[in-house]
DNA sequence: CCGATATATATCAACTCTATATATGACGGA
DNA sequence: TCCGTCATATATAGAGTTGATATATATCGG
């Protein structure tokens, strides 16, 4: 999934920033399954304009920096909706989380117990967030994929409690040898 | 998560190459969260050497090229362990699927059919493949893991086939013009 | 005053992906 | 026979992305 993709998807909703498209893309409605950074997004909107793709005017703005406001065109809307009847690219997923738990043997009970607390509280704020987001949207695929979204987490969210007791078991008791930078 | 982290993690259990490590990252055990390609693996291991966290010995083959097996070093290893100390940061997870369902307003209900149909097909290989690791390790920490990603996969894939019907009459009839390339 | 936070744009260095090259070999189809 | 595909192997260049940083205005709390 390329960034221009991601801000054509998201300008197809109407104008907006950079600074928005970062925003949504990291903590709003498309966090969940997208990501795209500053680095990266101010190039592709550039690229998109070059390309007819998007347009961009300056708006100024009292005590805050002036924003650079980008639109969608109808060239760059009709090359978005061309682009979903490509093959999809596979899922990308990467945790850290579920590497430290590969390692438990060699971890603390402590710490696994701690980080596997932690998942869990992460799972309920995605939850509570996604359910605040099923209050603003009301096109309904986007609802589907946050529904979706939701069982999905709560799934995960229910295995890590039921399972968590097997898992801490694993790991050493605290006589494991601190690292000294702890 | 950066690849010299995943290198070390695959070394922690037994020496190997760059191609397998790419292989396991990629289609084994660990692709289910991580990946990483020969561009950043090969680096990697060059700098993991030069730090002295491995080592490597180049081994001929019969009728193959000949093959660069790496090893982690006991500082490799403790350096691995305290990583794990650190704090876990969050999850990345794409996917074109779920934006794909994000705009199935715009697209024809065949394609958006034969996309959930895959998607699904998807999930019964990938539980199929957990299925398969699960009989070759015995790492009680590994089938932890392994198990909850099946879960997690049985629940997705559930959804999917409980609520296709709503995301496909979501979808418009087939009356949309198809792209001009296809 | 400083750090944190928010809204904004922008960019650099480090990192990673994708594509490609090279090598040996096997297999199947035209 | 040749070509394409696949597998085991190493390696790298160019394109793309991340994370950090810089700049600006403003607010809040210690």
């Amino acid at each position: 999934m390329n960034v221009k993709t991601i801000c054509l998807a998201i300008l197809t909703q109407g104008e907006t920033t950079g600074y928005d498209i970062r925003k949504r893309s990291t903590e709003g409605d498309y966090a969940y399954f997208m990501e795209a950074s500053f680095g990266s997004i101010y190039p592709a909107l550039s690229k998109l304009e070059e390309e007819g793709y998007v347009t961009s005017r300056t708006v100024a703005q009292e005590g805050k920096p002036s924003k650079r406001v980008y639109q969608i065109t109808e060239t760059g809307r009709t090359f978005f909706i061309n682009s979903l009847y490509d093959e999809l690219n596979d899922d990308v997923f990467r945790s850290e989380f579920l590497l430290f738990l590969r390692f438990v043997e060699d971890l603390p009970k402590s710490l696994v117990e701690k980080r596997v607390n932690e998942r869990i509280a992460k799972c309920d704020d995605a939850i509570e967030n996604i359910k605040k987001l099923e209050k603003e949207f009301t096109k309904p695929s986007e609802l589907w994929v946050l529904k979706f979204g939701q069982h999905c987490m709560r799934g995960a969210r229910q295995y890590l409690i039921d399972h968590k007791h097997e898992i801490i078991a694993l790991a050493q008791d605290e006589n494991v040898p601190k690292r000294a930078a702890e």
